[in-house]
DNA sequence: TTGAAAGCGCTAACAC
DNA sequence: GTGTTAGCGCTTTCAA
């Protein structure tokens, strides 16, 4: 059996409250103070936060459902979140729910019942159908990277303004000169995916220029898919002269089919990359991107979930948008031709 | 006030035993547990598994402590076990802890006081003694990935052979003819990267080859690392003809430097990478290498610890070695004129 | 099969 | 500052 506060007492001569005080930062005179600590250490005694939980109504854990581990925005995200909750001393329950809605239902489900005091998620059944159960029950939720219509004014979320982002792309792009530009998406159907699509097909308006429909490829979000939509890029009879790969994983997939095609860059071809800077390293030292504020999107949503969590706060469930930067690098050209 | 078993009992007339019961698959009059369903739904009841943990002692849940989340080995590892452990009713709870040392501790004792059953790690510190407290608490502990030596005989651990993984590689290289061989390491004082290194050494005295002290570098596990080692490789005064690569980020690093140098493969130089097959995909579709069971890794973990939480097991604390498979790809070439 | 009651380890009035 | 006590939501004898 383990060692409980009961224990302390008995060999202290202390009462109960006294030492539930000490141990929740109350004042206790010094010298029954070294007495509960001399007794907690040689009994080996550890506080249970199972049964302080069940006391205070808060289980001081968050609970994160993801769609998939295996991406380097979303493990950066994590933990950046992970960090600033942990700090306040809030534990951090991962769920991967391999992109099937059946699982992300469960995740919550189970987290419900775990009890955990909030929430975060980066949606993957559009109907938000996952998250009423927590909705009814009263406990914060908080979105990431995605918005959810059927929830919209119901849950805060925290995103990209992703519109903008590829918006700025592609029109540095135009505005190098360039007409036939290449686009590797996600899949189609995510919210981002259509964002970024929607942002790319604004820019092109905006110069009054027609988009080619065979110019725009969806990669998948993967390493292998942005390689097979660059191959395919580089197939058609009129091969871009610059490729907008929309997120880190297929930006590195398309470097390696434009280098295994011995294509220069930005000589031969322009390349504008999505995602976080410091990921492509000093491997693609100054690759132009569209920089997402990763950092940013994790902190601002734990601070989010924090501030809902806190006792004062009851955040209107708006949307925070944050904006992308575009970092201007040597990977693209401005065309002599146009 | 969330629901509660007596809302139900209140509301079916019945006792809470029987309500208890039903929810712990005990057999109940088939019109009591409409009852009881039906009123569960309408009030939204959500059993309490604090509340329920509290009295029974178990939380289901695991605690895994990580040096890293960025990087695909571990996340891999941690989806497989994640998979199987959720299967069985447990939640994980993810800790990375920034390769600190100190967090790694913090880590721990969090976990503790949150009455984990078991905790999994992927140790960084290798004294060990972070882990002390729950060896002392009686709480299971499995080690992945690498051992502790002054833990040996108290802690269980899956982890790869590693030795004879990089002796493999190393063989078959040797076999085909080369004898400048780069090695590429995470950084030293590692237990994997020390093991690898030994299984290069092992390798080049079987066949009675002196080993260049040159060729042995340190990558540091990351893209960047390999990318950087790779380079230097290529700069010596006799550039090995072979390379083995001892991970996936760094594999990525060489191949990136490779290309960019123009290098063909296997012509020119063969490589040899490390890891999982299917991350490398399509794009390098046939590479040589040493495959890593990291399924088996996770799975076996998963199922070790789930061995050690049955009321039955007290499995000895032995190690779990599981061996690396050299996959023979067209990235390597038989040396004509060694 | 069902219900009454004790108690898991802790917190929080409240009285001292 | 300290001790007494009730009770958080559940499980689990034990008796009916």
């Amino acid at each position: 059996m383990a060692v409980t506060m009961k224990d302390i007492a008995r060999v202290t001569g202390l009462g109960l409250a006294t030492i539930s005080k000490y141990y929740n930062g109350g004042s206790v005179r010094a010298k029954n103070q070294k007495l509960i600590e001399d007794a907690a250490r040689s009994l080996g005694y550890v506080p249970n936060e199972i049964a302080r939980s069940l006391k205070t109504k808060h289980t001081y854990t968050i609970g994160v459902v993801i769609p998939e581990l295996s991406n380097v925005f979303i493990t950066s995200i994590i933990s950046t979140m992970e960090d600033l909750l942990r700090q306040k001393g809030y534990a951090v329950i991962v769920c991967d729910c391999r992109s099937n809605p059946e699982l992300e239902k469960e995740a919550v489900s189970f987290l419900l019942r775990k009890q955990v005091d909030g929430l975060i998620n980066m949606p993957y059944d559009v109907t938000g159908d996952h998250l009423r159960p927590a909705i009814e029950a009263g406990t914060p939720v908080v979105l990431v990277d995605r918005i959810l219509k059927p929830l919209e004014g119901q849950v805060p979320a925290v995103v990209l303004d992703n519109v903008d982002a590829a918006e700025q792309g592609t029109r540095f792009l135009l505005q190098q000169g360039h007409r036939n530009i290449g686009l590797v998406l996600g899949d189609r159907g995510f919210y981002t995916t259509e964002c970024r699509l929607q942002g790319y097909l604004n820019a092109f308006s905006g110069f009054d220029v027609p988009v080619r429909e065979e110019n725009i490829r969806c990669g998948n979000y993967t390493m292998n898919g942005g390689y097979t939509a660059a191959k395919q890029l580089l197939a058609l009879p009129e091969p871009p002269t610059a490729l907008f790969v929309t997120n880190f994983e297929m930006t590195l997939g398309v470097m390696l089919a434009l280098r295994e095609a011995g294509i220069r860059i930005p000589e031969d071809l322009s390349v504008m990359g999505f995602d976080k800077m410091d990921l492509f390293g000093e491997i693609f030292p100054d690759l132009t991107l569209v920089r997402q504020p990763q950092d940013a999107i994790g902190l601002q949503t734990a601070r989010l979930m924090l501030e809902l969590l806190s006792p004062s706060g009851k955040t209107a469930p708006g949307t925070i948008t944050l904006s992308a930067q575009l970092h201007r690098g040597k990977s693209t050209r401005e065309l002599q031709n146009p």
